[in-house]
DNA sequence: GTGAAAGCGCTAACAC
DNA sequence: GTGTTAGCGCTTTCAC
């Protein structure tokens, strides 16, 4: 294999314009110190060579890689593609992550890391050491892993937390969750409901409590109970149904439901189905999630949006004004999302 | 900002194993004239500082820079993300891609190119500037487009063009299009159809005319005229519904449409509910695709699966076995999908 | 079989 | 403001 050269580099901008190499690496960085003039004639040089810099001779030489990582969970991500249920967490990352990297001149790559194996930081240091990225995105639930965070936090890299709360490194973002409990709870309750169950997701996930706490928090200040109320899995169809079964099966059966997934309150709606229960007639569910599973049920559920692709977008952003120098948010940034109101939910019956 | 230095390089190894860094090198490559020893030497250095060689680096010295891109058009890639309706092309070419590039010590990187500009190629050769990909996975309409292949022809970079007949440079990857419409008229043969509609993609989409060939020569074969039972779209929902009108409009309409897409099969679907017609009682109809909304539509569609998993993993493959110098095939290698049968199929009213 | 030297394309540090 | 110098971490070439 010959070797792969440059066929246009910074030596024949420099050569085409008459100056040195620095001062078109100068203009290329949009750096200080350069006469317009110059800058002029050297972004004519540019644009007559058709130049674009090298990716890795950049980070070679300087102290960028222009390369921002987005960190998924590796078995949930295969099981999701696997499956082809229409999951589509990773493309609306992709759809914020990568153009708003675009704009900036990065670029951003996909990586699936586990989870739950003790390798992870030897996983994550490899990859480090192979890509040395600028910035990292984790997403839950290596968001709230300890051991991930301090080891960018050592490697001094920029990361944001997707779904995280305040509070150590990073740059928290959130997707306000137990707003949006409290919002999906709120609904119901307007709709007359007095029995809410709900359907937390798994421990490891904080976005399961603070769902959990924001359907608590309504039902509190509603005045009503909600002891027996509460249910646990694991995200996926079966923990869902399953959940859903145990709720209908108490003594005085919850009128609406509200599942911490989409893929939960699909098992729900299977549940309700067995127990030939109508939706929203005889239950309510409301969803979390919005993928596009939630829009295809029958009935279309009523479902608190994720919006993904817009915190996607504002972790890049704020990753680059970092790097730029700018100081990260102390606080969280919280994108709330919306709640979808479609047909599985209705008054309960009198 | 600090210069952005490796922790471990290739020196402290060389260091810590007592040898010179050619040495490390060869081992970190596979290559020969080292001796055994010496390669468990370097081998055991590696394994105890977790040596990873930076990718950047690797790259700048050498003639590979381990990435592969995944070329997919811009304006469709992004429509369909925020359609979030569950269409799964890109998830299904990271599920293959990604794993198989993991495996060789490859990284796939997803890249939006914009198909119907004249810029085309300006775009393309700057992204080859900034990242030295060592392989290029070209997707429809891409994989047809012969500024890009030669293009990359010209840059020596080995390409693999899904959807694509033989002939030409790269490596042709075809998901036996015209065998799968065949297949899906054989079905509705067998089930009693005589007249079989057809809805064929764009014409800037080779696989839209292969398609439509089956269709054609299964229709001959079965000596069933074909003439006024064929209508084209542009894959997308609207020109479904719109086809699937002008078909029915005919005087003798057909008892069973074959659309080129999931989603103007959706549209057809539509059509006939509009026209008061029951599928499949009074119309069948099959999909081309099988992306989740074929199973999310009621009633769930019968479709020829498009096996992008798997075609993009053997992509990679032959990529990576090109670039390790094996000869590329000259014959389109074929994956076929399955025609998945559900109950939007049915025998026509007697 | 192994090592030393040169260079890939770029930027940081420093001189002017 | 601008140019010069010295690397970054690796592979290639060529000598031994």
């Amino acid at each position: 294999m010959a070797r792969r050269r440059q066929s246009v580099t910074i030596k024949h901008v420099a050569a085409d314009a008459g100056v040195s190499l620095q001062t078109v690496s100068r203009v290329i960085n949009n750096e200080p110190n350069v006469r317009p003039a110059m800058v002029e004639r050297v972004r004519e040089s540019i644009a007559k060579l058709g130049y674009v810099p090298s990716l890795a001779a950049q980070r070679m030489g300087g102290s960028r890689s222009y390369l921002i990582l987005a960190l998924n969970d590796r078995d949930r991500t295969i099981a999701d593609w696997r499956a082809r249920q229409g999951t589509d967490w990773v493309d609306q990352m992709l759809l914020g992550g990568m153009l708003t990297c675009a704009r900036h001149g990065y670029r951003l790559l996909l990586e699936l890391v586990d989870t739950h194996s003790d390798r992870i930081e030897r996983e994550l240091a490899a990859t480090i050491a192979a890509l040395q990225p600028d910035g990292v995105i984790l997403t839950p639930p290596h968001s709230d892993n300890p051991v991930i965070a301090s080891l960018l936090d050592q490697h001094d890299i920029a990361f944001a937390r997707i779904g995280a709360q305040g509070g150590g490194a990073g740059i928290a973002l959130s997707m306000a969750d137990e707003a949006g409990a409290r919002r999906a709870t709120e609904h119901l309750l307007a709709l007359g409901h007095r029995r809410i169950g709900f359907i937390a997701g798994p421990d490891d996930y904080a976005v399961s409590a603070q769902r959990a706490d924001g359907w608590r928090g309504a039902m509190r200040e509603a005045g009503l109970p909600y002891d027996g109320l509460l249910a646990s899995g694991d995200f996926d169809y079966a923990s869902g149904r399953e959940a859903t079964l145990r709720l209908l099966g108490a003594t005085v059966p919850p009128s609406a439901i509200i599942a911490s997934s989409d893929k939960m309150a699909i098992g729900a709606l299977a549940a309700a189905r067995e127990r030939g229960l109508d939706v929203p007639a005889d239950l309510s569910l409301v969803s979390f999630d919005d993928t596009p599973i939630a829009r295809f049920a029958h009935p279309p559920l009523t479902a608190m949006e994720q919006p993904i692709a817009a915190v996607t977008a504002r972790a890049v952003e704020l990753i680059i004004a970092q790097l730029s120098g700018r100081a990260r948010p102390v606080a969280p940034v919280v994108i709330a999302g919306e709640l979808m109101v479609r047909t599985s939910t209705a008054p309960p019956r009198v």
